[in-house]
DNA sequence: GCCAAAACGGTACGGGCGTACCACACGCTT
DNA sequence: AAGCGTGTGGTACGCCCGTACCGTTTTGGC
């Protein structure tokens, strides 16, 4: 009989280990920064050996864009099934405001986190062009499904609006999460949103 | 004789050099981002020795936190003297959109990356309660500014006005930024200054 | 079962980092 | 003139970094 030894955590292999690496990226991201991401760190977030960052990912550079990409995706792929997925009778604003805005904002215990991780990807892409397309990308997402559901409230301009609603609400969020503060952001969202209709 | 010798940039002496090092820091941040501000990157772009540094400052952080009150400080003396100087014929709506909210975009050749600095310290504040304070101080600074504006303009609740304005305008800003493209704010700013107004 | 290829993982190297240390120069007051 | 505190600056220490190296183990086609 074989003595019992308390099962490893079992160690992904394979394939499998990319995706932990980018996750333990993503991890940390949200909750050190950017900068905190180093290869060792990202290993021990994994659970993996050092020399695994290096074996399935060229440079820190490709790993953290390849985090960035999945995380981008993620957000898209979710943007898109709301935006369809909505039945028909569903008020589109308020679709707009608590599903594409307000989800990350407070119920989920990371979500700060999670926010701050986004919003330093982004300020990253800022200085690295190769990020650019990603951060195009993502934001295009977020404009268009948005702007498909304006117009279903009777927008007019439902592109141009969506763009600025997205970026007060970006202006918004970025400001509470300096100020440190968590107020509810819907009822000026919603505010603005009206706001908008209304003048043509 | 003495041989020519050319003439040493005249380091400063004393608590110049404290100037002069936040100064660099500053730059530093701006051109290449808050990580990469090093004691020895810090000196060297002052042309002082490292140990001066140290001397003047604690510690790395110590000499972030006043690099940044530094500059917080500067930009609100510029918006309080741009909001009490406004001559009465002024339209106040012109003014808040090209003297406070503009300025920054395009004109001159550093205010991107002057722009990437301060945005990368309010997310560096996110994290750090420390910088919170400063930070706080920052955006009500705008908020208040831009909140006398507006209600010379006639709105009726120009608080609140300011905030979405200048969240929407942070919004845009940083998306321009990552996009890595330069557009002009002006337009969309003023459509949605006007939609505030009339709204309510 | 064999063997090449893929995956694994321990280790090492050169370099930049924050910070500490300390000998020295200057400008006061005595 | 002497003494002392503030300022100055060269240097060193220990740490963590990105990355390279290379022997070992695992995997999959024959």
């Amino acid at each position: 009989m074989s003595p019992v030894i308390p099962a490893a955590p079992a160690r992904p292999r394979g394939a499998a280990r990319r995706e932990a690496l980018l996750q333990a990226v993503l991890t940390i991201v949200a909750e050190v920064g950017a900068d905190a991401v180093t290869h060792r760190r990202v290993a021990q977030a994994a659970g993996l050996p050092l020399a695994s960052t290096t074996y399935w990912f060229d440079s820190k550079e490709h790993l953290l864009t390849a985090a960035i990409e999945l995380a981008a995706d993620r957000d898209i792929a979710r943007i898109r099934a709301l935006v369809e997925d909505r039945s028909d009778g569903e008020d589109p604003i308020a679709l707009a405001v608590s599903g594409l805005l307000e989800p990350l904002d407070d119920e989920r215990p990371g979500s700060r986190t999670s926010l701050l991780a986004a919003y330093s990807l982004l300020l990253e892409a800022a200085r690295r062009p190769a990020l650019r397309t990603i951060a195009s990308r993502w934001s295009e997402a977020y404009t268009r499904g948005l702007a498909t559901l304006l117009e279903a409230a009777g927008s007019r301009q439902a592109r141009a609006d969506a763009q600025l609603l997205m970026a007060a609400y970006d202006g918004l969020l970025l400001e509470q999460l300096a100020a440190g503060v968590s107020a509810n952001l819907s009822s000026r969202l919603r505010r603005l949103t009206r706001a908008l209709l209304e003048s043509s």
